[in-house]
DNA sequence: GTGAAAGCGCTAACAG
DNA sequence: CTGTTAGCGCTTTCAC
């Protein structure tokens, strides 16, 4: 281990110095500071991170509460939290990953020890047990999606009411006029996670004001369900010609049944997605999509973090407006 | 900030009292402990982790270092990372994470630093440059991959070459003359990750040795290549009866592509998977395949780390015996 | 523009 | 079984 006192011997300076040009907070003449940057280049020097922690009250470090298991598509949870990472470094912070399920104990611990500057807290219940702690902690925290009741916290989500809006506007738009939204599990919607509430009130509200005729069912994203369901829509309403999916899992498999039963997407039955592009992309037809923008939340979610680390009040919720890009799975209703 | 100090002055003893029934690393009258105890709790008490680091040389932060973004399948890369926070904090250790694109600088900073007590490093190639930096680094590391030469180095991996072999082997057993591999996409091979050579080389090793005719194409992933895979393959060798398939993405394109040329999985088509169970559980038929430990091998990966920390010398190269399941995608060819 | 020195909160000898 | 105390390596006044 080098340290600092070494470093400083080995530039014939005092160690406040090498400290100083480390930390920029005061000025260095030139010619120190190079004698100091050779050292520390010679001897290989990295400052410890535990004693500049106890020194300086900060540890460099921003913790990532992510979902253990979650109902929420795994590849969204990976990009955010790469996201978060990436941008974490432009900002010399380094992250810790927590669980979910180590829960208030988790942020107590993170708190109370001084591991963390910061939380980044995923997955977010709409009644979440860790808001109420997190309120109380003066450590600083970003929420990535919607509690009920947001008052003193920062919150950054994509806007599914919107999103639901969205998908519902584009079909009307297109002139169907029956359509069905293939929801999350039915675990997503117990658990009181808001997002997907949100999506079908604001797909319902939407369709209703454009006097779509508008179903929803959830699904578990399996072969299976989505097949029962697909089947029950096209039963209870065989005039259904579009519809909304919001669990990723499900996509694969609603287009390869909606091929077998010889609907052609989009000449016969459109598709909307709301899921990452990068899925969007991978399937064929290229879907029409709302995109969930995975790695803006990430960097915002630090950004707001760091500016909270910098004295701002860290009470905001801000939703991303949705994108909704026309491809290749969505068309008019065929004349039929 | 409640400190040591002040749980002594609360519990009436001395601070190194409170230290020893925290580090349990003397005996302490049960009388103590139960005063210590109490202030812990009634004070809310964390012990400052800088200051803990500082003192003790001990971070109790484990690195992990995980792809950005790489051609490996997402969800077992987080199932790894979940299963290496999981069983690190049955240590008492938390997990920093760290991307794979710091390279050598984001170990020689780790290991520099003490931010962390050791390193687990993910996706690991043939030829790493991260791995000469391990080896001249004293900070005790494992790998979850299998380097060229994995001399000096622990790794864990799951045996690829005898999945290759074991997928070679029940085809043959179950009849079939004539077989494919549909593997990872370009890119993995020529980035010299080792896992899809070895697998390539295991299947095709078997399969010479069984009599079986065996090809391989790489693919990656998205509809229209596994599209044109699959008729290249039965435009090549139109007696081809089963398919492995590597690449996670692939199998649901493959298994809608079959579906529609009219091949019944199994009866005309085996389909033989190497993916992480719950894959091979959602998709429909549920299919034959050897798992990816995925867990199994973030806790290994987390007991070898410790283990170094113990003192072991932390040299061993761990391969986990494939373990192929039978589910309903395999069976003998069909008669005609 | 630079140095000296006092802690930050904890661990681990050493002493009893 | 318990207490005293000297650091761990860094930041940051205070002094020049």
């Amino acid at each position: 281990m080098v340290t600092l006192a070494e470093v400083a011997r080995q530039a014939g300076v005092s160690p406040s110095t090498v400290s100083y040009v480390l930390s920029r907070k005061r000025s260095i003449s030139d010619d120190t500071r190079r004698k100091v940057e050779a050292a520390i280049e010679a001897l290989g020097y990295h400052p410890h991170a535990g004693a500049r922690a106890l020194a300086s009250n900060r540890s460099n470090i921003l913790a990532l509460m992510v979902p253990l298991r979650s109902d929420m598509y795994v590849p969204v949870i990976m990009e955010i939290a790469m996201a978060v990472t990436t941008e974490a470094r432009e900002y010399g912070q380094d992250v810790l990953l927590l669980t979910k399920d180590e829960g208030t104990r988790g942020v107590r611990r993170i708190a109370g020890s001084g591991l963390a500057d910061a939380m980044i807290v995923m997955d977010v219940e709409l009644d979440d047990d860790r808001i109420p702690v997190l309120r109380e902690t003066d450590t600083p925290a970003v929420l990535i999606g919607l509690p009920a009741d947001p008052a003193g916290l920062a919150c950054v989500d994509l806007d599914f009411e919107a999103t639901g809006a969205a998908c519902a506007d584009h079909l009307a738009d297109l002139g169907h006029r029956d359509v069905a939204l293939i929801g999350e599990g039915e675990g997503v919607y117990q658990r009181h996670t808001g997002f997907a509430a949100l999506t079908l009130r604001g797909f319902q509200r939407r369709a209703a004001e454009r006097g779509l005729r508008a179903m929803h069912r959830a699904c578990e994203g399996t072969y299976e369900s989505t097949a029962g369901i697909l089947s029950r829509i096209l039963e209870e309403r065989p005039s259904t010609t579009a519809f909304v999916v919001q669990n990723e899992s499900a996509i694969p498999p609603l287009l390869s049944l909606l091929r077998l039963s010889g609907r052609a997407v989009p000449e016969d039955t459109s598709v909307v997605a709301i899921c990452p592009d990068q899925v969007a992309l991978q399937s064929s037809p290229r879907l029409t999509s709302v995109s969930i923008p995975a790695e803006e939340m990430g960097r915002r979610a630090v950004r707001m973090v760091m500016a909270q680390l910098e004295g701002d009040r860290g009470e905001s919720v801000t939703l991303l407006p949705p994108i909704l890009t026309v491809r290749e799975s969505s068309a008019p209703p065929s004349a039929s």
